[in-house]
Formats: structure tokens, sequence, C-alpha cells
DNA sequence: GGTATCGTTTACTGGCACTTAACAGTTGGC
DNA sequence: GCCAACTGTTAAGTGCCAGTAAACGATACC
């Protein structure tokens, strides 16, 4: 990161340097996304060929670029450049116990409605669901003038993005970093707010006989 | 960003311009935890003067010096400046059902070895307990040379940083975004790998007895 | 008084995050 | 065929700003 100074007290860390990864992964998630470099290049207002060259690394964005594209393309930013490259070492272990799942290969399921529920746990688990949840912009649990209702309790921690939850008569904004928790008897509802993906990490608890229905 | 094309297709989206209140976050981050300027710059290998202009919002930092100051300071870029402001609307909607828990004021204990839990609902809970956990760099569950055995059922989601996880006599490194659940009855123990704080999600079911105890 | 800290501010600059423009490879319609 | 509209890539140039050093005023301790 810039120049080092020359007589100074020594740096004790170096960090940073975003990995050469990077580029890489916003490129999967582009073309997972089904978008042109302009097309994106458009929506978050650079040039396309600027897309182009981050992706292969030859620049690394600004903060604001690089949260714009995160946005656009419904991808956290830690998991963006945490972790350099997809480690080898861990795909050696032996998917033995079976109790880790890896981010790259979880069970996803898109519903309609603009909601990814991506599950956590490697088996299905009869007395929890453990679930990664994206809410696309404009994406919701259930249709707008509905609620949900079923057995057992409900745990959210929102990771990113802003979700609305409305649980009996009271409604909430959560914020990244908030948390809530509900008898999943009473009706409730989740949906994204403003102009990004809510992402958040769910534990339902047992769900018994799962008469997921609107109220 | 930058200049905007003269006579160019309108930009869609504007998006991006780190908010203003991302300095005053990094503040409060740094001042909690007990770090000077000078001493969080040689850390991260910037100038004092640097980290004072980020702070009062003169400079944006780069995307390698914000990742840096992040991971020093053991908090997420997500977290760091999604939603603009701590709003004061959300605020204002009462704590009712009680249901809610809000970032700012999670009740939270540090363990000795360097892992900090932080409570993710708003009460107690008999059934289930769902936590946001820091392990700080050479943080660990427990002993290096002992494992933990209780009652019941444990799910992890890891936001970022790396974490070992040892349950049973298999040993696994979790990257961000990977899971694991596992029952808590076999041995198992946890630390942070690397140079940067790992940061999870945790679910546990039913830890009756609590007999937490190094087996 | 000295000499540590602490955080702040000024003035300067070098690099690089951006741009535009031209490039080559497709698909598809007529 | 050949134009048009799309894909992504690259070269060249520049303006800005993320970074620096250095001096600043405060507080604190001996």
């Amino acid at each position: 990161m810039s120049v080092k100074p020359h007589l100074e007290l020594p740096a004790v860390a170096e960090a940073a340097e975003p990995p050469a990864c990077l580029g890489r992964r916003l490129r999967l998630a582009r073309e997972r996304s089904e978008l042109s470099l302009r097309a994106l290049a458009r929506r978050i207002g650079v040039s396309a060929s600027l897309i182009s060259q981050i992706e292969h690394g030859r620049v690394t964005p600004s903060v604001a670029t690089l949260y714009a594209m995160a946005n656009e393309l419904g991808l956290l930013l830690d998991e963006l450049f945490r972790d350099n490259e997809l480690p080898a070492q861990s795909r050696e272990a032996p998917q033995t116990a079976a109790t880790v799942q890896r981010q790259s290969d979880r069970k996803a399921i898109r519903l309609a409605s603009g909601v990814r529920w991506e599950r956590l746990t490697a088996q299905p688990d009869r007395e929890v669901e453990f679930l990664y949840v994206v809410y696309e912009v404009g994406g919701a649990s259930c249709a707008p003038d509905s609620m949900m209702r079923h057995g057992g309790k409900e745990y959210a921690y929102l990771i990113s993005g802003r979700l609305g939850v409305s649980i009996g008569f009271d409604s909430f904004e959560l914020a990244p970093g908030d948390s809530v928790s509900f008898d999943a008897q009473t009706p409730h509802r989740l949906w994204a707010i403003g102009d990004e993906p809510a992402i958040a990490v769910w534990a339902i608890l047992n769900r018994h006989g799962d008469t997921r229905a609107p109220v």
C-alpha cells in the first residue's frame, strides 16, 4: 500500500491487499446474475471497461464502486474477499461426519416472491432449519396483504440490507447486525426494504406440522 | 463517483457513495478497542493522519485500507456501511413485543480465551441460544488441549475470518459462508485461524443441563 | 521545564481509478 | 454476403484524491 516509510517504526502488519480472486468472484457473480458488462456498468454508473479491468484484476476498485457492484450482484463484501482463494486444502478434508456445509455447494431454492433459501446444514434436519436467506430487492416472504403462520420459533440475524418485519400487529425495520426472534404461531411477514437485497441467517425451530400457508 | 459523462446514457443508479457515518463508526470501534490513532495506523501500515481524516470523513479510504481497518477492529465491512446512519426512525418503534434486538444494545460477555459472545435475542431463551460470536485472533472456545461437551445441538454460520472446528476426531477449516452443525455431545473445540478475527452466528439448541466443562 | 503521549490540520504529490475509443468475436436478420 | 447490435478486451491518457510529512495545540506525568 503506497510507498513505505524510509526510516520509520516498522509497520507491524501489512495485511490488506485485496486478494487476486476478487475479480474472478465478481465475474462469477455477474454471470450468475446474467448481466452483461455494460448492463452492470450502466446500473452503477461506471464504464464497462472499468468492470472488465476490475474483473481481470488490472485495477482495484474504489470502495464506492466495489460497494455498488456487490450490492447490484447481491453479495456480501466480506464473503467477497476474506479467505484468499477457495482453499484446495479444506476441500481435501473428508466430508466424513458430513457436518460441514460449504458455501459453494449449498442446496438452494428460489421462491417466486424474490426470496432465495440456502440450507446451511448438510442434511435436512428434523428439529431445526438453519438457513441463509436472500430477499432480493422487492422480495418478500409472502404476498403483500398476507402473512405466514406455522409451528415453532424463528430466529434471524440480518447480515446486510434492510429487512421489514411484521409480527402480529407490530412492524420493525431491521438494520444489519440487528436480530429478531418470535413465535412462528403469530402471523408474520418479511420483506426487503430499499434498493439492496437483504441477507439474513435464519434458524427455524420445530416447525412441525409445517402448515405453511397464508393465514 | 468521478466526473459524470456529458452526453451519455443516463446512469440508472447512482448508489454507492460511502455514508457519512462510516468515519464515526470506525472511530467508535477504535475507541472500543482502546487503540490510539497511531497504534492503529502502525498496525495497518498507514499514517496516523490518514486515520484521523478517514474518521472525520475528509477522505474515503481505499478498499485495502478500509479492509485492514475493519479487520484490525474486528468488525464487518457490510455492517460498516450498509444502512445510512443509525435510523432514528427504527428507534421510535416501540420495543413492545421485545422481539427485536438491536445491534447497538446487545448483551455481550467476553470470555478470557479471546472470544466474545453477544446475545441475539432480546431476552434469554430457554430453548435456544442465538449468538453473535467473535473469535479474536488467537481466540478459542477453550484451552488448546481440551474440548467441550454439553447437551443439545449446535449450528453455526461463519460470516468472516477463518474458523477452526474440531468435532470428535474430525477437524475442519471454515471459510466465510461455510456452516457447521453437530451434536454438542461430541467433544468440540472452535478457534480463530489466521490474522483476522472469526465472526459467526451460532444457534445452540437445548443445552439443558449445560454441563459446560472441558471433557 | 521537558517530553511523552494524544488527535488535528495544513500543504503537497504521485499513483491509480477512472475515462474514451478503438478493437475483435458472436449472433441474427434480410 | 454485410450491416447492426451485441458481446468482452485493451491501449492510452488524465484528473483527482488517497496517501504522505510535518507542524500544530492539548493534556498528562515526572
